[in-house]
DNA sequence: AAGTGACTTTTCACTGAGTGAAAAGTACGA
DNA sequence: TCGTACTTTTCACTCAGTGAAAAGTCACTT
């Protein structure tokens, strides 16, 4: 593959990427801003040639990756969706908690937040919020700093060293309204997030906001998710959240197998198909 | 590409299909049953050789479109579950139905589903279910039969007469508890679906329930999803329902920028991001 | 009607990215 | 120690993928 057209001798490929991989990063272009993009968009932003583009794009409409609008713009597709809905550390996780999210949701009546560690941010899986609360910065599907966040420092606490490491080495503390916080500062809040079992954070943007964050464990242990309630500063103070929202995060974690017999949860549906799988 | 190994003269490839398409369907062998698979199953199922499966897994992994367990299975990865979350006909009419759904469900405390069409099924977008309710046979991200279910006749009555043909070509009428309906009671029911604007179906399993469903409609005037509530049988009667859920399927419709001066909604978000794209 | 600019799609000669049989490595149980 | 099943590496072969250039399409402008 890859040819430098008619003439000889020139710059061969586009980039040293297999195929499979650059197809996808035509999927990686979509954003919460972009979520349709015509063809010399796509083409551009991947830094990949139209007609490459073009067939690719092709390959991944036939599959259902991508839909043509009848306006020739492409839009992530519904089969995607689908298929993404089988994801453990996604909705598998999701479908767990809800229950126990909607409780603390139900009793406080303040955002409930879900998120999973993914490279190094944090995504957020689910919200629950009422009309009446205040102003959040994300939405569901969206990614969040790990620095911070409440839900970042408690998944970045229980992270192995070298992303800690490289979260301490990149830019940060460009987040508005959070205070941008020293290295050795964040490190020690690390710490202390770990030893305390919760992360407390203070916003003022987009509004005065207090973030109590605790951890999901899954069935070996390790830190699987991170369950955070966002209440607006001057409400009820944050140490008496903390029990709240630990008590939840244990629950989510009991029901994901956590220190249960290894009775396998979401890491092994074939052989039990308990927890993840079942339709609530 | 695709060689014959050593020897000269053997078949060449596994298939005729693009790499892509043969990477996409790794992740299409990942189901409800079966959310993580070793290398030899992808590639049983996939029918591809080991060696190609190994390579193509890893692509999906690199990017992020699967995760590799310690165990060596691999499982749907989160990125594609973020990627997947943008899609306009997944969680973007979900984002703007939710509170709809939400009314529906807080005044009947029924069941509420939400689906889209998807080739020959329906695919089931977000479901509101107290516990007290009747059994459902499906789950969100799950696949519906165009046939035999309120939300599939509705899409299917207002799909194009191609897809009518290929449906009522399927062998079929095998769903359980729902009554094989022969193809001309069929087509007849569509009629009546298009013309009162709501579908009433009625299942004796896994329960005895009865579905009504109506259209909602996208900017364009085309039928994007369908909005339907399942309640047990001799509850409320039906035709009290049909009123109900039309007037939801109409709001969220009027939403998506139904009859609004071709407002763009969701299929211009570039321009107005003001309907789908907020976090609510 | 003819011209302009931007986008999409087709064409085609070239070649290295992808292929898969076979072999080697790994893990587990008898 | 051997046997079985799975994962990973190797490597000679070649065709699937590539992208520059050209052609087609569409919406405006003059």
């Amino acid at each position: 593959m890859a040819g430098a057209g008619r003439v000889a001798g020139v710059v061969p490929q586009g980039a040293g990427q297999p195929v499979v991989v650059r197809a996808l990063s035509l999927l990686g272009q979509f954003t919460e801003q972009r979520r349709a993009l015509n063809l010399s968009e796509l083409s551009r932003l991947a830094g990949l040639a139209p007609a490459t583009t073009l067939r690719l794009a092709r390959h991944l409409t036939e599959w259902g990756a991508l839909e043509k609008l009848e306006d020739g713009r492409y839009v992530v597709g519904v089969r995607l969706w689908e298929i993404a809905s089988l994801s453990p550390r996604g909705h598998g996780v999701r479908q767990i908690a809800l229950p126990y999210l909607e409780d603390l949701y139900e009793v406080t009546r303040h955002h409930v937040l879900l998120a999973v560690r993914e490279g190094s941010d944090a995504v957020l899986i689910d919200r629950l919020s009422s009309r009446t609360a205040t102003e959040v910065a994300y939405r569901v599907g969206g990614r969040l700093p790990l620095r911070t966040t409440a839900v970042g420092q408690v998944l970045l606490a229980h992270a192995g060293p070298e992303l800690q490491a490289e979260v301490f080495a990149q830019p940060g503390g460009a987040e508005p309204g959070s205070g941008s916080m020293p290295a050795k500062d964040l490190r020690a809040a690390l710490a202390g997030v770990k030893h305390s079992g919760a992360a407390v954070v203070r916003r003022t943007h987009p509004s005065r906001t207090v973030s109590v964050a605790a951890p999901v464990h899954g069935a070996d242990g390790d830190v699987v998710a991170a369950l955070s309630i966002v209440v607006p500063d001057a409400a009820t103070p944050a140490h008496e959240l903390v029990p709240l929202v630990r008590a939840a995060a244990r629950a989510i974690s009991r029901n994901l197998g956590h220190q249960a017999k290894a009775s396998g949860a979401w890491r092994h549906p074939p052989s039990t198909p308990s927890a993840v799988s079942g339709t609530p």
